[in-house]
DNA sequence: TCAAGTATTGAACTTTTGTTCACGCTGTGA
DNA sequence: TCACAGCGTGAACAAAAGTTCAATACTTGA
């Protein structure tokens, strides 16, 4: 029935209440069996135009902060649509950049699965491979792991496997890891990733799935102490970008600071009155070349920059 | 801007009134823009769906007639919608049907114009073949010739040339011209169609262009005392669907009966209050395989049968 | 330079779409 | 058998989209 209505209204033009007369229910229903169909994919709204939303924006966050280019969601007062909206940009931007033969490294970053409902099925057939361990038992974090799946099963490529937790309980532990085959295996194929895919954590409490993982265990005091204002993928640096080393880092299984920086495309996804800062610096830092935020989180980053 | 624009309606759910905020201009330019984007194909809805909309009733008419399949678009009271959601639904058809290796012979048939708007873009690869001369000088009625070359650029196929007027003068002329080599050659091809796409011409003024073309002649008397209905390419048949050979017929440049009902799947696409015998009696006949008419034609044509 | 025609604008209005909420229906468990 | 939770329903309301029309801006051609 989905579909009939759907097609109906959208290919046909008929209103509400003329599919209801047609098909012998109220025009209530069918404003619900639309709102269905659009939720369930039934009816996709397609854009043929390559024109970004806020071009002026972009270009000027872009020379601001020295990275390549930048894409940038509208802003809206509810929470979660400024995530599904980054969700949907960061999709385009993926779509655009994806090609063939790229291997692409998959952080840590709840932000990231916002943007798989908004892919389209493909068969690009990229490599795709977690930059980091997985968080087992967290069902609120999504894990790189999972993520490299389905971005895998989305747009057609193959995934690899981290067979490792993402934090170590200690840093011995953490050695060993890495020197495991299967893990020793992945990480280097990481670090010949082509894109790089990753969420910034910051250091006050929700910022990041990482931050939740150490918990209350006085590391974080001593980083920010350090002068540490977020990580990318375990790896601390300060307001200016520069590296604060940490002891957090070394019970990480994943990519070094320098083999992070050495993959060629960087994409960082991230937005939020908390990651204002921690943005700015990681452009400082050169961890990332191309940045997917929001409108309000792009103006602030402008406002503390100047 | 239009992209934009519609991106932010259409992808990010922002109202016009936001939008219009958003990007400094009164609400109202943003509903026009809206609408042009949407008229100019910038945003495309696409309903991912099989099923017919009116499937009790196509299954009635299709074997009410005796045909293979019916497809049938919705009626408006707006004449205009109503020739366009059935180019929409003959869209529909054409492209659940069309094989790569297939020949399609193009019949003159002003309705089949309104399919060619709701057409998406493929490379098929198909062969079209006008199965009927040109009318020039017309530019109200659009030319077999037309529409194939329009099909083979959509579609991505290619089209032939049938170089020749769809009515001679005489019947002799009529006859000298299908023994020209290029005329000859393109009407050669056509008899090995395997996909035919007609409209249907009735005998009352305005349904249909050999009308017009004949005018006043005395042609339309004669055929109508012979108890002639409708036609299709110029050939004649009355109620029952039988054969009434005529002098239209002998100066038209196109298929005979038979080489029309050779082919292996033979669309109409017409509607319209002056249709309904027209289509009864071309059932009849076994001129179609495949019908595509509107919601109302069909069930006056149920009714007509009964 | 100006007048006449043409296109563009947005305020005000109409229509359509979306949401809320009280009601009734269905099924379950005491 | 009945009380009650849970779901589906559409009337009534609220919000958004679409249209009309008078006023203004912009062409064009004399």
């Amino acid at each position: 029935m989905l579909g009939r209505v759907a097609e109906l209204h959208y290919k046909h033009d008929m209103t509400h209440q003329e599919i209801a007369n047609l098909m012998g229910v109220s025009r209530v229903q069918v404003t619900r069996m639309l709102a269905r169909a659009r939720a369930e994919g039934v009816v996709e709204f397609i854009v043929h135009s390559d024109e970004s939303i806020f071009p002026e924006l972009e270009g000027r966050l872009a020379s601001a902060l020295g990275i390549e280019k930048v894409w940038i969601s509208p802003s809206f007062d509810d929470e979660e649509k400024n995530f599904d909206s980054l969700g949907a940009v960061a999709a385009q931007f993926l779509s655009s950049t994806l090609k063939p033969n790229d291997i692409v490294a998959v952080g840590l970053s709840a932000t990231l699965e916002y943007m798989l409902p908004h892919l389209k099925k493909a068969s690009i057939g990229a490599t795709f491979v977690p930059a980091l361990g997985s968080r087992p038992g967290s069902a609120l974090t999504v894990n790189p792991h999972e993520i490299a799946n389905d971005l895998a099963d989305i747009l057609g490529g193959t995934a690899r496997h981290l067979p490792a937790p993402f934090l170590m309980a200690s840093e011995e532990s953490a050695e060993m890891m890495r020197r495991e085959p299967d893990v020793a295996a992945t990480l280097e194929l990481a670090r010949k990733a082509t894109l790089g895919l990753y969420g910034l954590g910051g250091t006050e409490p929700g910022t990041g799935p990482l931050i939740e993982a150490i918990g209350p265990s006085g590391e974080l005091e001593k980083l920010t102490k350090a002068g540490a204002v977020g990580d990318v993928s375990g790896i601390y640096f300060n307001a200016q970008g520069e590296y604060v080393p940490s002891s957090v880092e070394k019970r990480i299984i994943g990519l070094s600071l320098d083999e992070i920086k050495s993959i060629p495309r960087r994409a960082v996804v991230a937005r939020g009155e908390g990651k204002v800062d921690v943005i700015t610096a990681a452009g400082r830092s050169g961890i990332l070349s191309h940045l997917v935020t929001d409108q309000a989180t792009a103006t602030r980053i402008l406002q503390s920059i100047s």
